[in-house]
DNA sequence: GACCAGATTGTCT
DNA sequence: GACAATCTGGTCA
């Protein structure tokens, strides 16, 4: 990874297309799947960042108490309902934000959650916005990411088909692994296979099925 | 390296 | 008032 790569990467997401809406259409699952490998860009007014997706997690409507719509729409979650290609950014802990692309028709509340992105360019300004980490820890992890490419409250229920934050279609991973989601309680849908990652990929947020070590405390 | 606990605030019951 | 799709720094082995 030089100069001369972040250069091209660069041009690349300046000349692609973003991802029609038709795509997030498709099965939540399906959709999870095929997010990974593509290119997660963020044409923002500080600069440009550019990543390779490599984590992510489903959350559906039916069936899944871990899905935040899972009891009915609320003033947070409405995001979820509005149809396929809406940005739905939420805080998490009082502190983090975490960044869903909706999938599914209008009134059908299901997400994807992105976890890691392995960072390809613009990497200065991800450095300077999480406050000069090592690379792999830019944007390796949800609240991670969303720091890195500077999305927060104001890119809720915005557009991922359209500039300046798009998804663009990259290389499919060799392989991808399936596992458990992290951090979901035992009664929220924790031993659901939704959560996907590139294969033996060095900038996922954990292991596959390494949910179970930093669980919270019961109080 | 692994584990633990604190931070912090919007949302929901 | 309790809890949450997390992160980070500190402690200990």
């Amino acid at each position: 990874m030089d100069g001369d790569d972040e250069r091209e990467w660069i041009a690349h997401a300046r000349a692609a297309m973003p991802l029609p809406t038709e795509f997030y259409l498709q099965p939540t699952v399906q959709v999870a799947q095929e997010l990974l490998g593509c290119l997660l860009v963020h044409d923002s007014p500080d600069g440009l960042t550019v990543g390779r997706i490599v984590e992510t997690e489903a959350y559906l409507s039916e069936g899944d108490p871990g899905c935040h719509a899972a009891r009915g729409r609320t003033v947070r979650n409405a995001p979820m309902f509005e149809g396929p290609g809406v940005i739905y950014v939420y805080l998490i802990y009082g502190m983090h934000w975490c960044m869903n692309l909706v999938t599914a028709a209008e009134g059908t509340a299901e997400a994807v959650l992105l976890r890691a992105v392995q960072p390809l360019a613009g990497m200065e300004l991800m450095r300077h916005r999480r406050g000069q980490r090592p690379l792999k820890e830019l944007a390796s992890g949800p609240a991670k990411l969303t720091q890195a490419f500077g999305v927060g409250a104001e890119h809720n229920r915005g557009d991922i088909t359209s500039r300046p934050l798009f998804v663009t279609q990259g290389d499919p991973p060799a392989a991808i692994v399936k596992g458990t989601r992290i951090g979901l309680g035992e009664s929220s849908g924790a031993d659901l296979p939704l959560r996907f990652c590139a294969a033996s990929s060095p900038w996922l947020s954990r292991p596959p099925n390494a949910n179970t070590t930093m669980q919270r405390k019961k109080r």
